[in-house]
DNA sequence: GGGAGTTGTCTTATATCCTAGACAGGTAGC
DNA sequence: GCTACCTGTCTAGGATATAAGACAACTCCC
């Protein structure tokens, strides 16, 4: 809430840090060089480093042992829910795993005109805008705002909306969504998203924007979606098919993949914790969260 | 080079107003509130709220026109180049643009566990490290690093790799590729990171990790990618098929959803620019981008 | 046990960011 | 022309981050 602020040239040394952990270059278990050494590699100096490392150890992603040294957490990694690309449009059901939805806004109204035009609304055709966020096991991951044309938003209420799928709601409405189009990028998280996921305001996002339309080609719903990276990220597993000259690579259908190879979600890493003051709760948050599992709603 | 580092305070207030021009919220063309008015809202100086435009007007967002007031760009839309994601592992023909690489670092070593571990090497395996830079038409887009077990990485040179798509140099080496597994997410940039792309400290960046086997289930390339998600970004259609009752989506296979529906990459904002004293060139750079274009090598 | 190196915690001085206010010059509307 | 409001620019003083150093307590190794 009161987010500390993270000053300049910490923030760079544990940005400097972090790339080197998560990238390998410093081994899980590896002693870090001490600080006076650190400070005087970087010209900086020591308080400068310490407030670096704490960030980092708030993080979980070191360890910090008086008189011994500080060291690479052996269990950096802070595992993603991972969610299936050529299945994100699927159900709800979530295996094992606790979702809820808070619903933080709900209105009609005019739309921006790139929505509008995504849509391809009439012109002066409004929307029903909401903004809900997604929380698993009581963690917030997901800050999702969508526009869908007022007509189909009335079939529904605000209600409806806080406790069931968009999509589902749509379904019983006898909209037939038949093509959807997703872009993924990524962000940093304004004041208002980070507040709302927990972050700190200028944490990295994964972004992603997705039209869904029906038979007739009109759009349905318009979906901008950030999610936390360290709570999630996108999947996919592909295939060669065709001969040795034709190389073609198609998506694997669904979770016929198994565990096999393991993409390392590492690089993913944590974003930066509330205040320093108190890390523990901080790391009881990212450690609530390990498995390993597909068909997470968006 | 040099880049300006980012006071806290103008860094928030930038992050507030991005989000809103980028929202819809404060549409194009719109005006924006009066600087002390702004400062006042948001309880900080002037000189504050300045900092914050300066970086909107740098990166092209806000044109401030004196005496009459601060306005939304027309144009605020960056346009990225959109990668199929069906798509992704194709050739490096690129219709139309100039690509690049930058070979910034090659050498063998024992590879990070993590990596071992993805690729299935066996106990003590080294592997060959590659950092390389791609560029689109002279300005840097991606970082990639990868690793590729030793014994294969020697079946071509370091002049290989500076030269041609390490996928191509794998066939051509008489391995098979049957299957990769990738995984998205989003990251902040490191220092030597933002170096090589060109970009601020503490951007945003689309992070990608790929993992290709061979017909056995070996490893052979860990791929870890590093995207400015203003360049970049991943794009996907999906169809519905299936019955009503049994809704599944599936990838639409390439390039077949032509320019339908328009998801506005408008969400995957610029990253800061450099130096607040020179925007024109940062400004430049911003505008180089605008196609709209399929099939980039990663 | 002793010594070297480590993190944790102070203190004081400096650099940088931020605040508060004033003034100039431009634009727009009356 | 006049007024109201806007951005651009400067000043001086307060708030915060960083620098430089000292000291304590701890761990590990010899």
């Amino acid at each position: 809430m009161d987010g500390s602020v993270e000053p300049l040239k910490a923030r760079r040394l544990y940005l400097l840090l972090r790339e080197r952990i998560v990238s390998g270059e410093l081994a899980p278990g590896a002693r870090l060089p001490g600080e006076p050494t650190l400070a005087a590699e970087q010209g900086v100096s020591r308080v400068t480093v310490r407030k670096a490392l704490d960030t980092l150890a708030a993080e979980g992603l070191i360890d910090r042992r008086p008189g011994s040294g500080t060291f690479v957490r052996e269990v950096a990694a802070v595992r993603p829910i991972v969610a299936d690309l050529s299945n994100v449009l699927s159900h709800l059901v979530q295996m094992g795993r606790q979702t809820g939805v808070r619903l933080l806004s709900f209105s009609y109204a005019a739309p921006p005109e790139a929505v509008a035009e995504a849509l391809r609304l009439e012109p002066g055709e409004r929307t029903q805008r909401s903004v809900r966020v997604r929380l698993i096991d009581g963690a917030p991951f997901s800050y999702l705002t969508t526009h869908v044309p007022e007509r189909i938003g009335l079939t529904y209420s605000e209600a409806d909306l806080a406790a069931t799928p968009l999509l589902t709601l749509l379904e019983r409405s006898g909209i037939v969504a038949e093509r959807a189009s997703q872009t993924i990028g990524a962000t940093l998280a304004g004041p208002e998203v980070a507040e709302a996921l927990g972050l700190e305001i200028g944490s990295p996002l994964l972004a992603m924007t997705r039209v869904v339309s029906d038979r007739s080609g009109r759009g349905v719903e318009h979906l901008h979606a950030l999610y936390r990276p360290d709570r999630y990220s996108f999947h996919m597993d592909l295939v060669r098919t065709g001969a040795a000259g034709e190389r073609q690579w198609n998506p694997l259908p669904n979770g016929a993949s198994g565990e096999a190879s393991g993409a390392d979600p590492r690089f993913n890493a944590p974003t930066k914790g509330a205040s320093h003051k108190r890390p523990k709760s901080l790391a009881a948050n990212s450690r609530s969260e390990r498995a390993h599992q597909r068909r997470v709603i968006p």
